[in-house]
DNA sequence: TTGAAAGCGCTAACAT
DNA sequence: ATGTTAGCGCTTTCAA
């Protein structure tokens, strides 16, 4: 039998209570009773049982995580910096795959209610929001790190997307490129992305040739698709912007396989400096997002926000960093 | 506030037993009290709680997975299978990631034993068994996927590695190379790999040179510190077995970064057919783990023991299946 | 400084 | 067919 608060009191010859209290280190007891209660737990192996105390009103120690893939590296990385820094203050982290499915979402978020978690961070995309704003509502601390939602008032952690753009665009620019194209995913944090991109390409007075923007979903498969397209064209682009680094690392595949030089022939940049963008060959120039940063951000905000509804929310963007490696090259 | 059972049965204008009668299809209610209660339920949102339902003794449809480090794809991958099939049973997944750190594996356990979850999947390596053997004792559920250990009794799925070392091998011997040599990670599952490495080379009568066993840690880094030795040495070889993909990466950039040309100059085999054996260049011939069969089987095999404690565990061994791609070739 | 007792939301045996 | 009731292990007043 799993040792109770009960066998504990028996062990040590006090009342419940009074281990309870040893616990907590609430109210006053003597240094002795405090002992003789410490060695009765040793003894007897004792862990409190968490789902007992919840029930009392406590909180459950359990933050709810909602990823689109924990397989895609991206996300993996996020969810290892979450979950270190959840550790570090002592919550459980449940991970759910949502695949950006809707059905699975709104499944996760009704099973994940029901086991009184005390926090839910969110990286899957919702794109229907009427789900997360009736969690708000009941006032279910929620958090949300590298996806947005801007109707929404909800504390926020991303890199500044735009900035990213920005950042990846005028780096082709700088290095004489006129004929660029992009890669996108069709998700909200993308949108910021091509965004700078169409800003960029404006301010340097060029135009965005036809066929020159696709959208896709996050798969080697997508971007390798997406290259081929983009390279069988009459005015094919000397460099390609892939929103992140599965979409570039196919990208890469399909120009290789056309039997193009990366990046004599074509500039490629990702975005997210994920694993896959060291393995690549050549090695990804990309833009990196702060993910352990981003991580415990996020998890500072969720708890703060689990002590005390703040009658404000947070929005954190974070600075994106470009990762200069091998693919990218001035036009000759 | 949160409905309750109660406020469900208020609504439905019945007792609560009816209402949890209702909830799990138990006891006989007539279709017309069953229609009310459903009604109920849905105007006031109730959710039971899973918490206080497990606190009598029922489930907590909660299960801990223990993985080295999710940011690693393979165990990315791992977990995404694991989910997978635990969802459709059900069951949510709590995430730890141990590092391969016997503290912190402590710690989790002792964590998720407190958590009063219904089983234990570890992937991770656990050199001090002692603790998974009092778990054991204690009649939780524990079963072990990509990690053995054969000295407990315990439920355990794995590809079988000595077959894919093997497969390996045996593959660099039938293109002709002879001068073969191999970078190992230090856990448990290399073990059978490293053996069948040391057994295909003998039946071949060829000899494993001094210094081509490289035992390390799985990172990219190792891989490449590992792949520089070897291809510094007076006999170099001709071929480079890495006990997993990491390490070939790893391996692929140390020799390309030598001037060697791969497969021409040197062979790589990886282990574990990870995303990025796709990325690397050339693609990495790799030997292929059926993840996706062994993250549900072992959920199969973890929820059979909590329905009921069998008597004897079961061990099972899929096939790996090698995935010839580019970075292989015959010796000239 | 300690203990008794009420109840958190739920299940299941037992009554009606 | 439906309701009453006794806990599950714990926290937390309140009383001693």
């Amino acid at each position: 039998m799993k040792p109770t608060i009960h066998s504990v009191a028996q062990e040590a010859g006090v009342s419940i209570s009074t281990v309870s209290k040893v616990i907590h280190n609430t109210g006053s007891i003597s240094e002795q009773t405090r002992k003789k209660v410490f060695q009765a737990m040793n003894k007897l192996n004792y862990h409190p049982d968490v789902a007992a105390a919840s029930l009392r009103g406590k909180k459950t120690k359990v933050i709810g995580l909602l990823v689109p893939d924990i397989s895609n590296p991206f996300y993996a990385e996020v969810a290892r910096s979450i979950e270190d820094r959840s550790r570090e203050l002592g919550f459980n982290v449940m991970m759910c795959n949502t695949d950006n499915d809707a059905e699975k979402e709104k499944e996760y978020l009704s099973l994940l209610t029901s086991q009184r978690i005390d926090g839910i961070v969110v990286a899957s995309a919702f794109r229907s929001t009427d789900l997360l704003e009736g969690l708000l509502e009941k006032g279910i601390p929620i958090a949300l790190i590298a996806s947005e939602i801007p109707k929404l008032s909800i504390d926020t952690v991303t890199v500044d997307d735009y900035q990213g753009g920005y950042l990846a665009t005028s780096y082709l620019l700088s290095l004489g490129h006129k004929r660029i194209a992009i890669i996108v995913e069709n998700v909200r944090s993308n949108i910021p992305r091509l965004e700078a991109f169409r800003d960029a390409m404006e301010e340097a007075e060029l135009p965005i040739l036809d066929g020159y923007i696709i959208k896709t979903e996050a798969m080697i498969q997508k971007g390798y698709e997406g290259a081929r397209q983009l390279l069988s064209l009459q005015e094919r682009p000397t460099a390609i912007f892939a929103c992140n680094d599965l979409l570039a690392a196919g990208v890469i595949q399909a120009a290789k396989e056309m039997g193009f030089n990366i990046p004599e022939d074509v500039s490629v940049v990702g975005f997210d400096n994920t694993v896959l963008s060291t393995t690549t060959s050549p090695m990804l120039t990309t833009v990196a997002q702060p993910v352990k940063e981003m991580g415990a951000k996020v998890i500072d905000l969720l708890t703060k926000e689990m002590q005390t509804s703040k009658p404000y929310k947070e929005r954190l963007l974070l600075s994106p960093e470009l990762m200069v490696r091998q693919s990218t090259a001035a036009l000759p």
